[in-house]
RNA sequence: GCCGAAGUGGCGGAAUGGCAGACGCGCCGGACUCAAAAUCCGGUGGGGUAACACCCGUGUGGGUUCAAGUCCCACCUUCGGUACCA
């Protein structure tokens, strides 16, 4: 697109476009972006020093990507563009930067295709990896290349294996009292398992050890794919189906690796406090661990020697169990139930387990269950009450067994009602209340009612404290405690699958894990030509039969680790990415870390996070880091959504209906796009411009294939360059907003760096020079005021990551000097250093032209003096009664008195004055005048 | 249901409790051009006026304050997360 002077040209007339004129010197992106990206790629502008100098390191992280076929998207370089202005801007301030970028290569995309196509996936892998980087590079971010990291590299997965080693070695013991490396003292710690003490009555030392270390084996019912020929983690299943592809996902007993991630509960909810993350996701890391405090109760079973371990939060509601509830897999079930009782409840089980996850969350709408037969004693009055089997009470959490009180709990009410069973108040608003009836479950906390026996009595205790009574009353007889629950379960870490890490470890006769040797890592994944799973749980590497055969006595782990294994430590392989001895050198992660500012989506707010922080624990426990936490401060990028659409809908008639009416999955209304000119706004919403009682939907989706509405930033570069892309994506709002994409909002910033361009340039040259009007003199006043402030505002908007204003604050600038005729180079120069981190392509290119030799990335940042920011008069608002009724114009410095006597002065307020009484004069000096009056 | 975030022009959005709507898009008018594109200049919340004046206006209803988009209370809507976790 030409945006010259036209048949002003010396060049002569329409000649079309940039690609027919390639050294036109107007603002041209596509030639001025592959010069400098090679500047840079040359002269290594960007390389990080190895280690920070004193105290000015910076250590800022994008969260890398997993290389899909699809390339990038324009979500992608939104938190890319965001880190790179502060990186770039810091740079300028003196700051040593770090700032990588690396692959998330294995993972089960690559492994599928090779099922489908034969291709390896370490040839999908690599180009997918190749098409990231050539996106990426055409951003023009200011990245280390030489510390690029892939996950699927022997020389990474190497230290992969070894941090799983370190956590097959570790154990954790919640008792030891230790001091940390910042002099701060704690208590639990991971502690090599050789520090482990037997306990004299253990018969077999190993298994012992086997069953302490933080990387276990258990025979576990797993969330087994069988779609995705894999089992997955709780993390991984939504719903009941794979997060990956929706799939049926299965509950079924498999040997498998865990991660004991459940011992570090506590400090991964207590250390969320010091960290500079949003609220938002701390929450949700604390409510995906899930802590909560409460009492398990032992009930005696009648006529048996079994007794039966419940947990509840409410043990002050003890006296209102009428009856317990057993989860269909409890092992128990069987025990207790009574001959006539036994074939309904194994036949319930067997269909319950049958059910998948998905079924089970879909139909949980009404309660099933069936009764056992069985009675339990009610420790606190004696009460026999009946023991029931029900899949709304699941193995998985606490100890799989519940005490129902229905009168105070909405599933508990549910089930009773359903089954006719009794319910009985024991909290209430008021004392007095205790004889209310109840027609639904209060769960709301009150006083005790109705509870109390011969030894203790809660009536007329505020719940709170009715816990605690009822806890010790429980503890002094045995029979219960107080204990701490949470829903965080320990991680399920193998998969059986190719494509991931492969196991350090090796199995003996009986089945019983041991390291490699340390020497042997990495353990090479072997190739293999069949990628297809079997469809049963046995991992593709149990096809490399040689492989597999360690010795005659041994064979390999052929499970392997999942995607996230990798992502959970690679921002300390970029510290010393070449290092073959160790994983990174204590030296340099003491320098760096932690991770100062990390940016990436809210998606991976519970899996990557919470995985990277215990993995970080551990090793902080076992001394190889050295502190407690990886990401200081976390910042998560809005999702760009596409653009916006209108939608009308038509029945099968073909009449236009209301969107109101239009709600849900209708299957015979047609929907119609439709163009922006056929739609009004009305009202709170869009209607037909011809038919304006029919309102359409007005929206923006997220992108995706197949709604056909995904921006690809190869097409957004090719047409208006990166710098105009860097510039948009920050233009359109705060990064942390959901943001609707606007291809002409594309062009509005373009328009910005063609006006910044002309403001340097000389667009009717031959040769990229300098604008006649640019001289070399002194700045007026009026200029310098200008660009003083605009260099505050700026570094201001920076430093609080306010990319969006600090955009319009240059196009603030621009349009203030397009109007001057003589531009002194001073003042372009500046803009030129403030424009830099946005825009850094232009930049560099007019920085050039107007007389600088090398890269302006390590230039200081400009300075302001700040009296220039003062104006000597001031404008300042006048309002009568709140009403702004005039403006005065007073000198700066002017003092309330004075103020308040021009204000009173102005013509037009004094008619607002006339004939009232003032009963209040506000003057805020510099800011407004109120007079209230009456 | 629960947790979190957000509701401001036609649109994206801006506003340390102190002039609501910066900046951009779109639209309207003008300049340049044979014409168009590009570029440049001006206008643009609604009502009202010949033009001013003036009135109304930040999801809804209350409140605090000289002053509320901003603080407090209640509610509505949208988005994100989560959901038999006892």
């Amino acid at each position: 697109m030409r945006l010259g002077r036209g048949g002003n040209s010396p060049r002569g007339r329409d000649l079309g476009s940039n690609e027919e004129r390639p050294d036109m010197p107007s603002y041209h992106p596509q030639r001025i972006e592959p010069k400098w990206q090679a500047y840079w790629e040359r002269h290594k502008t960007f390389r990080a020093p190895d280690a920070p100098t004193s105290k000015s390191k910076l250590y800022i992280l994008d969260m890398f990507p997993y290389p899909s076929g699809a390339g990038l998207h324009v979500g992608h370089p939104e938190g890319y563009t965001a880190t790179d202005i502060l990186c770039r801007y810091q740079r300028m301030r003196g700051r040593d930067v770090l700032h990588p970028m690396g692959w998330d290569a294995f993972g089960l995309p690559a492994e599928q295709y090779a099922i489908k196509t034969g291709t390896h996936p370490r040839e999908t892998t690599r180009a997918n990896v190749d098409t990231f980087r050539r996106q990426i590079k055409a951003l023009g971010f200011s990245y280390d290349w030489d510390r690029e990291v892939d996950t699927t590299d022997p020389g990474y997965y190497k230290w992969t294996q070894w941090i799983f080693l370190q956590l097959f070695d570790t154990w954790y013991d919640p008792d030891y009292e230790w001091v940390d490396p910042s002099g701060a003292a704690r208590v639990g710690k991971g502690r090599p398992i050789a520090e482990l003490p037997i306990p004299e009555d253990a018969t077999d030392a190993d298994a012992y050890r086997d069953s302490k270390r933080l990387a276990y084996r258990a025979e576990v019912p797993v969330n087994w794919c069988p779609e995705l020929g894999t089992v997955l983690s709780n993390e991984e299943v939504v719903d009941g189906r794979s997060e990956v592809g929706g799939h049926p996902v299965v509950r079924t007993p498999l040997k498998q690796w865990m991660l004991r991630i459940t011992a570090y509960a506590d400090r991964l909810i207590d250390d969320l406090e010091d960290l500079n993350w949003s609220r938002a996701i701390k929450d949700m890391q604390r409510n995906w661990i899930g802590r909560s405090e409460g009492a398990e109760v032992d009930f005696a079973v009648e006529g048996n020697a079994a007794s039966i371990r419940v947990y509840t939060t409410r043990p002050d509601t003890l006296f209102g169990a009428t009856y317990l509830v057993l989860a269909p897999e409890n092992p128990l079930v069987d025990a207790i139930a009574t001959p006539e009782c036994a074939r309904g409840v194994a036949g319930y089980r067997d269909a319950a387990a049958r059910k998948s996850d998905f079924d089970r969350a879909e139909l949980s709408k009404t309660k099933t269950g069936v009764f056992t037969g069985a009675y339990a004693v009610n420790p606190v009055n004696g009460a026999r009450v009946p023991i029931w089997s029900a899949d709304y009470v699941l193995m998985g959490y606490g100890t799989g067994a519940i005490m129902a009180v229905p009168g105070h709990d909405e599933r508990d009410f549910e089930f009773a009602t359903a089954f006719g069973l009794p319910i009985t108040r024991v909290v209430a608003a008021r004392v007095e209340d205790a004889g209310l009836p109840l027609d639904a479950a209060e769960s709301a906390y009150g006083v005790a009612v109705n509870s109390r026996n011969d030894s203790i009595a809660l009536d007329g205790l505020p719940t709170a404290e009715a816990k605690s009574a009822i806890t010790s009353w429980l503890e002094a007889r045995g029979l219960g405690k107080k204990t701490v629950q949470t829903k965080l379960r320990d991680w399920l870490f193998s998969r059986q699958r190719y494509w991931g890490e492969p196991f350090p470890i090796v199995l003996d006769e009986n089945d019983r894990a041991h390291a490699v040797p340390e020497s042997e890592l990495p353990v090479v994944l072997p190739e293999l030509a069949d990628f297809k799973p079997s469809g049963r749980p046995e991992p593709p590497l149990g096809k490399a039969a040689d492989w597999v055969r360690y010795s005659p006595t041994l064979r390999r782990e052929t499970n392997t680790m999942p995607q996230w294994a990798g992502s959970c430590w690679y921002f300390l392989r970029y510290l010393d990415p070449k290092n073959d001895a160790r994983p990174w050198s204590r030296e340099l992660e003491r320098l760096w870390m932690p991770v100062d500012l990390y940016v990436g989506g809210a998606e991976h707010a519970v899996l990557h996070l919470l995985y990277s922080r215990f993995w970080h624990k551990v090793l902080f426990d076992r001394g190889e880091v050295s502190t407690p936490e990886p990401f200081q401060r976390l910042i998560n990028q809005g999702m760009i959504l596409g653009e916006v659409e209108y939608t009308g809908f038509r029945d099968s008639g073909g009449a236009w209906v209301s969107a109101e009416h239009a709600r849900g999955a209708d299957e015979s209304l047609t929907r119609v796009k439709l163009e922006e000119e056929d739609v009004v706004k009305k009202g709170e919403g869009f209607v037909l411009a011809s038919e304006p009682a029919v309102r359409v939907d007005a929206r923006a989706h997220k992108m995706s294939k197949s709604r056909g509405n995904v921006i690809n930033p190869d097409a957004v570069i090719a047409e208006y360059g990166a710098d105009s892309l860097r510039l948009y994506e920050m233009f359109m709002g705060p990064l942390e907003a959901v943001k609707p994409w606007s291809m002409k909002g594309v062009e509005g910033v373009a328009r910005f760096l063609g006006r910044a361009w002309r403001l340097v340039i000389d667009h009717d040259a031959e040769e990229v020079q300098l604008d006649d009007r640019v001289r070399d003199v002194e700045l007026t006043t009026e200029q310098a005021k200008l660009v003083a402030r605009t260099v505050a505002a700026v570094t201001d908007d920076f430093e609080a990551m306010r990319f969006n204003t600090s955009i319009s604050r240059l196009m603030e600038f621009v349009n203030a000097f397009q109007g001057f005729e003589t531009r002194p180079k001073r003042a372009l120069e500046t803009f030129t250093l403030l424009l830099a981190p946005l825009a850094p392509h232009v930049a560099e290119e007019m920085w050039e032209a107007l007389g600088h030799g090398a890269t302006l990335a390590y230039e200081p940042w400009p300075s302001f003096d700040p009296a220039l920011l003062k104006d000597d008069e001031v404008e300042v608002p006048v309002q009568v009664n709140g009403k702004l009724r005039a403006r005065v114009v007073v000198p700066a410095d002017a003092a309330a008195d004075a103020i308040e006597a021009a204000a009173k002065a102005d013509e037009r307020v004094a008619q607002w004055l006339v004939g009232k009484t003032i009963r209040k004069t506000v003057v805020v000096p510099g800011k407004l005048v109120n007079f209230v009056v009456s």
